[in-house]
DNA sequence: ACTATTAATCGTAATATTACGATATAGCAA
DNA sequence: TTGCTATATCGTAATATTACGATTAATAGT
């Protein structure tokens, strides 16, 4: 029996793991698509529109940045936040692969 | 300025985070890979391929069945597992949903 | 019945995550 | 300068994750 030996270190694996982490949690899905819903970045408001002490908010948005899946700039006294359009396409291409990996062949016999 | 108060407990958006995060560990997509790598169930060898303890393995395989992406069950004296179609279709039109809605509208003028 | 084998579960240690309040930083307004 | 506001960071506590070895439970083979 061949051993089909994984490698774990595996870049894609590695980078498709930590994306779908990023993405693993409600409050930064809701970020993510409260960023998706206005046309412009959004400088501040997104403490207010998410139930969690302002401290909190930051850290899930340090989490979806160091991800490469928001982007974010000091604008004045301001922070602003707007989607990284080549994180949020390196996501879809990887979870998509990911799935029509998972997706063939077709079911064998005993599923 | 209008709060759209975003709603943390929505049935969506938690099973959204749910199925990434159960996908959000190398391991646990090596095993799903593995699991499409053959068009049966795999009864036994999953431990082999992956360079962890046994019970590691056997941790992870528990969580990706109480996400609902495999299926497992006791052949005698081994365990059989496969992918569950329909948790991977889920997971597939989740994502997909939380994508498409990512990528509209068109980026603004800021990023 | 006895033994070997497979895989789940238990116990545990190390580390990571998540949340909060408090504090620091930095820009704006007076 | 002095204060005000917005946000990042710090410190911390509670919980979750990840990994391991040891144990248990169940089957298969002798």
């Amino acid at each position: 029996m061949e051993t089909t030996r994984i490698n774990l270190e595996n870049k894609t694996l590695v980078r498709t793991a930590a994306l779908a982490k990023a993405i693993g949690h409600p409050v930064r899905i809701a970020i993510l698509q409260f960023l998706s819903s206005r046309d412009v970045c959004i400088c501040g408001d997104i403490t207010d529109v998410i139930p969690l002490a302002q401290s909190t908010v930051s850290q899930h948005l340090k989490v979806l940045k160091e991800a490469g899946l928001i982007k974010g700039e000091v604008e004045g006294v301001k922070s602003c936040y707007c989607l990284n359009r080549e994180g949020i396409s390196e996501l879809e291409q990887l979870l998509n692969s990911l799935v029509s990996e998972l997706n063939s062949p077709e079911p064998g016999p005993c599923c």
